[in-house]
DNA sequence: GTACTGATATGCT
DNA sequence: GCATATCAGTACC
């Protein structure tokens, strides 16, 4: 059985979607099947008060537009020109906010991730590219078949999901590790908070 | 394992 | 024009 993530889920504080998001499967619905992981890495990024935040301070643009709307749609943005990178939105309509899916372990479609990520088979990937098919934001995308197609979704709905059990899988997470962000060396005194967890 | 480099498109000054 | 919430390849150790 599927035991999605309930809508009030995402409307709790940023910080707690992206601590509980840890442990919890990312699941992609395809024509082929599904493509399942257990997040094992998150960022929180708060508009309000956090410079590295692409909402900072309450900036509502085109691009930035689903972060103001209420937590449980993805927000997918394009970084560096080349690579996605999918965002849960958190909290209330009107509060930009979002935790970036930073990596994942895979459960499930490991076969079309590959295909995906390399355009051939498991079976002949180098043990190097198996343990990477999605331990990075843009990695997990291409993973993952997301991209701005999806900017929006309903993150309870039938192409893109998030539960905490899947089939037989049941959220479990130990201890969690938090620290600084990557990638925002630009955003003065928002480097130092520790609002990257990884369990 | 770390260090460096180049590729690339979009959103904003 | 310029900066960017990244990655793969290479060269090391």
């Amino acid at each position: 059985m599927v035991q999605k993530l309930t809508p009030d889920f995402y409307l709790q504080g940023t910080l707690t979607v992206a601590r509980s998001l840890i442990g919890c499967f990312l699941v992609r619905r395809t024509e082929q099947g599904d493509i399942v992981g257990r997040i094992s890495e998150t960022e929180g990024y708060i508009g309000l008060v956090d410079k590295a935040c692409h909402a900072y301070p309450d900036k509502r643009t085109m691009r930035t537009e689903p972060l103001f709307h209420a937590g449980g749609i993805a927000y997918v943005y394009l970084v560096y020109g080349m690579y996605h990178c999918l965002n849960v939105v958190s909290e209330g309509p009107d509060i930009p906010c979002a935790v970036l899916i930073r990596g994942a372990e895979m459960v499930k479609g490991a076969e079309l991730a590959a295909v995906n990520r390399y355009g051939k088979g498991y079976e002949t990937l180098s043990k190097r590219e198996r343990e990477h098919l999605a331990d990075g934001p843009g990695k997990l995308c291409r993973a993952f078949d997301i991209d701005k197609t999806l900017n929006f979704e309903d993150l309870r709905g039938e192409r893109l999901f998030l539960c905490d059990t899947y089939h037989g899988h049941i959220r479990q997470a130990g201890r969690i590790e938090e620290s600084r962000r990557i990638g925002i060396d630009y955003a003065e005194e928002a480097r130092e908070f520790l609002w990257r967890f990884r369990g």
